[in-house]
RNA sequence: GUGGGCGUAGCUCAGUUGGUUAGAGCGCCAGGUUGUGGUCCUGGAGGCCGCGGGUUCGACCCCCGUCGCUCACCCCA
């Protein structure tokens, strides 16, 4: 006898998807990848861990996700690595490392990690899909990555959507920014929240992205980036979104945006469900990072790319009424029924299948009322019945299950004609 | 990291001032006179009532702890 097991469980934060839930996830990730195929990206598949730097030194040492947030390991050989806690940086790490033809442009799906308290809508484990472009500073490239998360979200359904837009300059007029926006932070700190009175000094942008009143009613009054960018970063910015509109894609500029990590320059942009309350309503977002490159050891580079959270657009889809859509169009067309005492269905099946029917059957010699309910249950088209009747003569019956009226919805076909008469019925 | 709600059959949940054999619906299985599924009828399987300790003659119910789920704050996808 061995001891009781008490049964082990899926880690805090995460979640398995199961069937039918698992369906969704098919057909968004399908659509996506249909998308990025029609825009020119290829699948990239990076690991799943990195050294730590390569997290730290993109999204920044003092940001909230490297602090606290990254799922830190040691390995056998005492090698500090960690899980990847975005898409991006991975990307552009490998983008280094092999020196791929430019424009390079990836797509990608991936698990992602932050250790944090999970809720609706935030996990330890989410999965992540997007884009990135390395090798161009076309405004162009900007518009098209907008364009397909844009075009993505309409096609799984999303009517909802809106688009925040802002420019963070390079990093010589963001510089010159950020000093009016000290100097402006100085004079009114004592209005800013707990948190920000402490740190605005070392990290002023962050007081941007402050959802407090107090830190708002300062910032409202400050200094605003995209009234001071240089020259070229207004151009950029002009062309971006004059870019979008030409293409039927109305943006927000939001001059607050700022987004969670450091690596951003001149274009950032954010999408936000309407459909959703509260702190999860960001469905995706992005921009350009034109140092990223350097900072993680390659030549000069200029990037720009979207992540969109897989679980918030479900959510998003649900929320809009839309997450049953079938889009991958998938049921079954056959089941098999196979009442003849003799495993008729192995072969059958087989034939089926290598035809290019989608087929299942039932196991365990059941009777026939109990594989006629699997059947009914499956969702096929037709079931093929094989009795000891059809077996002897060589035979099938072809039964609807569709059909509103039982007696009448089958048919009896000679084992050479299954396939061509089912196409027939299936094409129809 | 902080706080709220909840942990009873596979799922959704009841469970009377703590009282002896813990219930329902759905799902599952088998039948409803031996080849045919959506409805209906009958029967059946399936619960250390999250886990550990305490109070009590007696705990699913009360107390403490613990683990887990969930929601919110922070921040983000």
């Amino acid at each position: 006898m061995s001891e009781p097991v008490t049964p082990f469980q899926a880690p805090v934060g995460t979640h398995d998807v199961l069937g039918p839930e698992s369906a969704k996830w098919e057909g968004l990730i399908a659509t996506f990848a249909d998308f990025a195929y029609r825009y020119g990206f290829s699948l990239v598949l990076t690991p799943l861990f990195e050294e730590v730097g390569v997290f730290n030194r993109g999204i920044g040492e003092d940001s909230d996700v490297a602090k606290k947030e990254m799922y830190i390991f040691e390995d056998r050989g005492q090698r500090r690595f960690a899980l990847r806690p975005e898409g991006t940086a991975s990307l552009v790490r490998a983008f280094v490392q092999h020196q791929p033809k430019t424009p390079w442009k990836a797509w990608y799906i991936t698990p992602a990690f932050r250790y944090e308290r999970p809720q609706a809508g935030r996990y330890r484990q989410h999965h992540q899909l997007g884009v990135e472009v390395l090798g161009t500073d076309d405004p162009a490239v900007d518009v098209e990555v907008i364009a397909l998360a844009w075009r993505f979200y309409a096609a799984l359904g999303l009517t909802r959507v809106r688009l925040l837009i802002n420019s963070m300059g390079h990093e010589e007029c963001r510089a010159d920014y950020v000093a009016l926006l000290r100097e402006h932070l100085a004079s009114q700190a004592v209005w800013l929240c707990d948190e920000h009175q402490k740190s605005w000094w070392e990290n002023p942008l962050r007081v941007l992205d402050c959802k407090k009143d107090a830190c708002i009613n300062v910032t409202i009054e400050g200094p605003m980036l995209p009234d001071h960018l240089c020259d070229d970063c207004r151009d950029h910015f002009q062309r971006v979104v004059a870019g979008l509109s030409s293409l039927g894609i109305a943006s927000t500029l939001d001059p607050r945006l700022v987004r969670g990590f450091d690596y951003y320059t001149r274009t950032t942009f954010e999408f936000v469900a309407e459909a959703l309350e509260g702190a999860q309503k960001s469905i995706g977002g992005g921009g350009r990072y034109d140092r990223l490159s350097e900072q993680l050891g390659g030549k000069p580079t200029s990037g720009i790319g979207f992540g969109s959270g897989v679980e918030r657009l479900l959510l998003a889809l649900e929320a809009e009424g839309v997450a049953d859509r079938d889009l991958l169009n998938r049921t079954l067309d056959l089941f098999v029924v196979d009442t003849s005492g003799e495993d008729a269905a192995t072969a059958l099946v087989d034939r089926l299948r290598s035809a290019g029917f989608a087929t299942d059957r039932a196991y365990d010699r059941r009777s026939m009322k109990a594989q006629m309910k699997v059947a009914d249950k499956s969702g096929a088209r037709y079931a093929i019945l094989v009795g000891p009747q059809e077996y002897a003569a060589g035979e099938v019956t072809i039964r609807d299950l569709r059909s509103e009226n039982f007696g009448q919805a089958q048919q009896t076909v000679a084992q050479k004609d299954i396939v061509a008469t089912i196409s027939d019925l299936l094409t129809k």
